[in-house]
DNA sequence: ATAAAACGGTAACCATAGTTACCAAAAACG
DNA sequence: CGTTTTTGGTAACTATGGTTACCGTTTTAT
């Protein structure tokens, strides 16, 4: 029955350590739904009570948070066999405060909550790995957080944009590289508007730190950008 | 040799649904150690490996992040059965991000996180019961976290003030109610500079929008507030 | 009780980044 | 292909909030 999703659900954190067989089981323990959507199509609304824990499965979708001016700050971008819900599928009573968009067509897998958590007899050692898993992701989940909370907490836009460029380049560890995200985006997730952002990158270029076209950048003066980052 | 602790210990979420005799006997179990820190000792400085969960047995810890500028931003105050460590306990090579500070003189208690997570044999019931609460408490956290981000990605002082009072507002139930952080702490909190902040609530009373002297605040004109914060 | 330290308000000046609007380049689509 | 849509750079003007420095008040320590 879900055959078909068992390769990627095995590269999915969630599985961990469980294999093809035992996976299958698990499925059919959990009576997962799976559910189809396009382009820009809406997967979670703000406050909507969430069906359980998405797995991505095809396709990509972008989470993200509306604040009350509107502004969508995006949180993550997850693809195939990545999670979204972890943080609030284990907590009763709390409207999820995010919201989950299709960024391309793609298929998603609920898994509900309550049966990840309680052991069923036919793969009880599975469900036990599966809540280890759990923790682990959402330590995870936790910590990234932790680091969006650094990007914002950083005051000046040439700041956070030498500190962007440093782990885009610790990440490639090249000092040429693509973007990930386009300056539309990229300026959400600083949280600052866009033409201030090509303003400051533009400075950055007069400057002979950067250089850039489009997508790609080159770091020419590293020493500089390190301490602009501070 | 617990015994001193265990009234404040079942007050902890991890703890939850689990009654003193049990608690004895998870403690036994766990070999937690128990260290005090005086009022400005650090507890945990940032990047050490924390010695697994913390719980705060008695005094106040601040749990801070120190970004490269040096400014530190306040992440949460933790009093006594409240815990700490939670997010990089169950992560192994991950150095913690979080500084931890005593606020007061405290003592706290540190559980071994590989024990917390593998079940022994005398208290089994227990283990799974904690297992099952540390989940709640991580997502919870993490929730704890994403409303940081909220807060941060507000882009106006005004409008981060004026979300900052109407949930006092909120959490009080009064339109009257002493302010938990001082003038600098709020500061911190919402990451602005004090003069800023002083500023810009000495606008607001001006606009007779809110009245305060000190840490006591008055709301008197609610709806002004709550279109500023949008 | 008194000195010292921490806290908080204020004001002038300045730097940073938001706003708006326009245009060019690139990508998507038929 | 050519057209439409999306994306990105630029510039003038403005608003917001940081900086610094000073001073009075409140709290803490001795």
């Amino acid at each position: 029955m879900y055959q078909k999703w068992i390769k990627v659900l095995s590269t999915c954190a969630l599985f961990n350590g469980i294999n093809s067989d035992n996976l299958q089981g698990v499925l059919h323990c959990l009576k997962p739904k799976v559910n189809s959507y396009e382009k820009n199509e809406w997967v979670t609304a703000a406050g909507e009570k969430i069906a359980g824990l998405g797995i991505v499965l095809s396709g990509e979708v972008v989470v993200a948070q509306e604040n009350a001016a509107g502004n969508r700050v995006i949180i993550t971008v997850d693809g195939p066999g990545e999670m979204f819900g972890e943080m609030t599928a284990f907590l009763e009573s709390v409207e999820s405060p995010a919201t989950v968009m299709a960024r391309a067509a793609c298929t998603v897998m609920f898994l509900p909550a309550g049966k990840v958590v309680s052991c069923c007899e036919n793969s009880c050692a599975s469900h036990k790995l599966m809540i280890t898993n759990m923790l682990k992701i959402v330590s995870e989940k936790a910590l990234v957080l932790h680091r969006k909370v650094e990007y914002l907490a950083i005051k000046s836009l040439r700041a956070k944009i030498s500190t962007f460029l440093l782990e885009q380049h610790k990440r490639t560890g090249n000092t040429t590289f693509m973007m990930p995200l386009k300056r539309n985006e990229l300026a959400d997730f600083l949280n600052v508007t866009r033409p201030s952002l090509s303003r400051e990158m533009g400075k950055l270029m007069e400057e002979g730190i950067i250089e850039f076209h489009m997508s790609s950048v080159k770091i020419k003066d590293l020493d500089s950008l390190r301490t602009m980052a501070e």
